[in-house]
DNA sequence: CTGTTAGCGCTTTCAG
DNA sequence: CTGAAAGCGCTAACAG
C-alpha cells in the first residue's frame, strides 16, 4: 500500500500538506491541492485509518450494543434493521461500527467494560432497548467516558443523546384511528409490553390520553411483548372487550390468532410495522417505525456528540399504516 | 488511560519488557514478569489495540460480509445467528469483526473494495452465501490480499478456507428419514433452492443419491427459497406427488400451507432448522444447522489463516430434528 | 501557503 | 534475560 510519504514525494510536497488535503483543511493553494490529488489518484492511495486514529486520538469508532433476546424472528427483523441502518450511515460518515452484544458485557463490571471499550478506542456507544432501571448502563453513561446515544429511552445529558419516536403520541394515534374506523369501541383492552421497558410507559400514557379524550373504558394488561401471552390475554378478556390495542405487532398477531380461533371479530391494532405481521393473515393498523432510519439517526447523533456537540433528545416521526399480508421470500 | 510506559515505569523495567509480558513471549524472568503483571493490575492497564495494530501491522480485523436480501424474517434469523456466532468467537479470540453488507460494496470495483478494506486494516474476510458464479468474490479472493473464509460454498485455496456442513449428506439423511417414517413415498417432489446457489447443487446431489438408492421417482423443481413459490409448486404437483422434500424450512412451510389449504396430507421435510418454522403449525423433519457454531468456526478459521495456516475445506456436522411449534416471544 | 518535527502507544530488532 | 532505539502511518503544532 502506498503511504502518505509516497504521495508527498510524488506530488513534491511535504507530508503535512498531503495530510491537510486529505482532511480537507484550509491553507493549501489550489495548485498544490490539485497536484496532491493527482498523486493520490495515481498511487491509488487510501489513508491508513488505524494510523490516523492513533495519531489524532480520534478513532471514529462506535460500539453498537445490541440486546439480543432469545432468538425470536420478529426481534431479529428489528435488530437487523437497526444494524443495517447503523452500518450504512456509519460507512457514509466514515465511521466504524463495532457490533457487540449486551450479553457479552453484562456479567462484567463497569470498570472492566470501560477499559475494554477504551482499549478498543471506542469513543461512542449506541444502546438499544435500555431498560427502565439499568444500573449497568447508568454507570457506563455516568462514567462520562463515552459519547452515548440511547435509542428508545429518554436519557440524555451533556454527552448522551436519546433518539426515538414519540411513543406516546404514536400509540394515541394508531389506537384513535382504529377506534374511529370501527363502531362500538368503548371497551379497550390495552396489551402493554414489558414493565421494565421505557417505551411501555410512554405507550401507556398514549392510550390513557385517548381513553380520557374519548371516554373509553380502558383495561391495561401486560403481555410482555410475547405473542403467546397476548393470545392468552385475548382469550381471557374477549367477553368484556370491544377493541384490542397492542403495544407490538407480535402481540397483535397473538391477539388476532386468538380471535380467529374463537371465531369472533374485534378490531386489533399493533405497533412497529414488522414484515412478519403478514402472518396474521389479516390486516391491521400499526405504527410503522423506520428502524433503519432511527438507527442511521443514532449514528449521526453519535458523530455529532463526538464532534463536541451537547446531548439532546431527538424525536423522529413515524407513520400510521395498514399492514397487509406480505409474502415472505427467501 | 495508563500506557505501557506507565506500566514500565511502575514495574521498573523497560517498555519492551512489558510488551513481551503482554504478548506472552519467552525471555522474561518469572520475577520480572510478576512485577510487570502487578503493575498492570495496579494501573488497571489494557493495551491500546490501535497502537498495537499499527506497530505490528496485524490488526486482527475481519470483515464480516453479510448478503442481506430483502428483509425476510427467516433470513434475518439466520443472518443474526451467523453474526452472533462470529462476534462472540471473535471477542474470545480478541479479534475485531467489522460487519459490512454486500450491498455496500457490490457496485464498486474490486480495486476500490480492496483499497477500502486495506485502509481499514482488514486482514480477513468472511463471506456468507456466495453464489456459484460470483465474479466479485472470485476477484477479491484471487487478489490474494486477504485471508478469506467462505461459508456454504466449496471454495478454498492457499489463503481461503471453506466452512460448511455436508449439504449433500444432510439432504440425503433428512429425506431418507422422512420417507422411511411414512408409507407410500415413492414419488418425490424435490423443491430446490436458487439455481445460482452452491448449496442448491449439493442438496440436489443428496436427494439424487437417495432416489437412486430407494428407487424413487424424483421430480426436481426450483422454488428459489421462496415460500410463495414452494406453495405454488405444491399446488401444481400435488396430484403426482407422495412426499415433498424442500431445500429450506421456509419452502417447507409454503408446501405445508398449500397442503393444508387443499386439505390433504403428505409428509414434508425442510432444511435449516429455523424457529419461524413453528408457524407452519405442524411438525416436520428438518436439518438443524447450527449457524452460530458455523460462524464461530468461520472466525476461528480466519484466525488460523491469519496465523499463516493454509486454507482448507472444513466440514461441520449437523443434526436431524423434528421441529415443533415454537412460541415466538418478543 | 508550505515544510519540519515531535509525537500517538506499541512492537521488534539488536546490543549489552 | 533486559533495555535502548527505530519505526508503523498519520496528525498537528510551529517555524519559515
Amino acid at each position: 500500500m502506498a503511504s502518505i510519504k509516497d504521495v508527498a514525494r510524488r506530488a513534491g510536497v511535504a507530508i503535512s500538506t498531503v495530510s491537510k488535503v486529505l482532511n480537507g483543511y484550509a491553507g493549501v493553494s489550489d495548485r498544490t491541492r490539485e497536484r496532491v490529488n493527482e498523486a493520490i489518484e495515481e498511487l491509488n492511495f487510501t489513508p491508513n485509518a488505524i494510523a490516523a486514529a492513533l495519531s489524532s486520538g480520534k478513532s471514529g469508532r462506535v460500539a453498537f450494543l445490541l440486546n439480543l433476546e432469545e432468538g425470536t424472528a420478529a426481534v431479529d427483523e428489528i435488530d437487523l434493521q437497526y444494524l443495517a441502518g447503523a452500518i450504512h450511515r456509519a460507512r457514509e460518515l466514515n465511521m466504524d461500527v463495532i457490533t457487540l452484544f449486551f450479553s457479552m458485557l453484562k456479567d462484567k463490571g463497569t470498570a472492566e467494560v470501560v477499559n475494554y471499550l477504551k482499549a478498543q478506542s471506542i469513543e461512542g456507544i449506541i444502546v438499544y432497548g435500555m431498560e427502565r432501571e439499568d444500573p449497568f448502563w447508568k454507570a457506563l453513561i455516568e462514567s462520562g467516558e463515552f459519547k452515548t446515544v440511547v435509542v428508545d429511552a429518554p436519557f440524555f445529558d451533556r454527552n448522551t443523546s436519546s433518539v426515538w419516536i414519540d411513543q406516546r403520541k404514536a400509540q394515541y394515534d394508531v389506537a384513535r384511528k382504529t377506534i374511529l374506523e370501527n363502531e362500538n369501541c368503548r371497551r379497550v383492552l390495552y396489551i402493554a409490553g414489558r414493565k421494565d421497558s421505557y417505551v411501555t410507559w410512554e405507550r401507556i400514557r398514549g392510550i390513557r390520553d385517548l381513553a380520557g379524550e374519548l371516554d373509553l373504558e380502558l383495561n391495561v394488561v401486560y403481555g410482555d411483548f410475547s405473542e403467546r401471552k397476548a393470545r392468552e390475554l385475548t382469550f381471557l378478556h374477549e367477553k368484556e372487550t370491544d377493541v384490542f390495542v397492542c403495544a407490538s405487532d407480535l402481540m397483535a398477531i397473538g391477539a388476532m390468532r386468538a380471535l380467529m380461533e374463537m371465531d369472533v371479530f374485534h378490531p386489533v391494532c399493533g405497533f412497529d410495522g414488522i414484515a412478519l405481521m403478514g402472518y396474521a393473515g389479516k390486516q391491521m393498523n400499526t405504527v410503522r417505525q423506520d428502524f433503519f432510519r432511527i438507527s442511521a439517526a443514532a449514528v449521526e447523533e453519535a458523530e455529532r456528540l463526538m464532534g463536541g456537540a451537547e446531548g439532546r433528545n431527538l424525536v423522529l416521526d413515524y407513520e400510521l399504516v395498514r399492514m397487509k399480508y406480505q409474502d415472505i421470500i427467501r
